[in-house]
DNA sequence: ACTGATATTGACAATCGTTTTCATGTAGGG
DNA sequence: CCCTACATGAAAACGATTGTCAATATCAGT
């Protein structure tokens, strides 16, 4: 019922270092195997745990493919936005949609909906994808 | 590397008809089920593969849910559109949003982002749902 | 109608991301 | 230091989805 307290281990900060570094959506096996490589025996369950947790308490953001699977990602930005992301290569911007915001609040007031969240994803092709092709 | 030839088959033809006698998103297995409870033989597989079909011929509408599983659903609208879900009891509301699109296509622009697509849900609670409580 | 090329079916196995289990280790307040 | 709740990790379990493949059905062309 009452929020899990969370501690503070070797392999939470090294999975965060891990996400921090990489600057785009990576999967948690993705990034179980940068931990591999860069010589954490971290475990892999540890990984889905941790990244869970994180993303439970909004410290990363996360990204559903179109197969099921979560991606996650340290965005700057604490606060709500969403992501334009290059289907190519994956690179990410961070977006933020005011006329968004405000649309959705406006359709759930049309249709006499309550507790509304929303999620939005920009998909597209890079400049620097374009200009190799 | 061409289309392929879609045939008219009673497997199809059955699953067509329970998704279009479903009002809201469901699964693969819950459409399955559903045609196991109205006497119709079909395989899971083969239903797995009728619903991938019709989306990806845009006959269906499909919703990915947080836990990865794809839900399916017969919507009125044939033109590019959004989804309002209630969390709770699944009611589905097609919402068209002109100021998304529009948004979408400028925020591409902006970060020199080519062939756009965008993927948007909004959830909520509905009138019926907070009624009962 | 008959035929043949090819798409479709379905029972089953396999895949794969993710979760659970559970015995052991550890963080961190008192 | 001690205690206890939380965290870890190896392995097994899970569950949605996809692959396999032999048998079957569709449909265009004769
Ligand atoms: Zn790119
Ligand atoms: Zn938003
Ligand atoms: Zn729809
Ligand atoms: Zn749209």
């Amino acid at each position: 019922m009452n929020t899990p307290i969370r501690r503070n281990t070797k392999q939470r900060a090294a999975i965060s270092e891990v996400v921090q570094s990489l600057s785009n959506f990576h999967s948690a096996q993705d990034i179980h195997a940068e931990l591999a490589k860069r010589g954490s025996t971290v475990g892999l369950s540890t990984v889905y745990r941790a990244l869970a947790a994180m993303a439970a308490d909004g410290d990363v953001d996360t990204l559903l493919r179109d197969d099921g699977e979560t991606l996650y990602r340290q965005c700057a930005d604490a606060a709500h936005h969403h992501h334009l992301v290059c289907r190519q290569c994956g690179a990410t911007v961070e977006v933020d949609g005011p006329t968004v915001e405000t649309w959705t609040q406006r359709i759930a007031a049309e249709h006499d909906f309550d507790d509304v969240s929303h999620t939005l994803e920009v998909f597209g092709r890079c400049a620097q994808c374009r200009a190799q092709g």
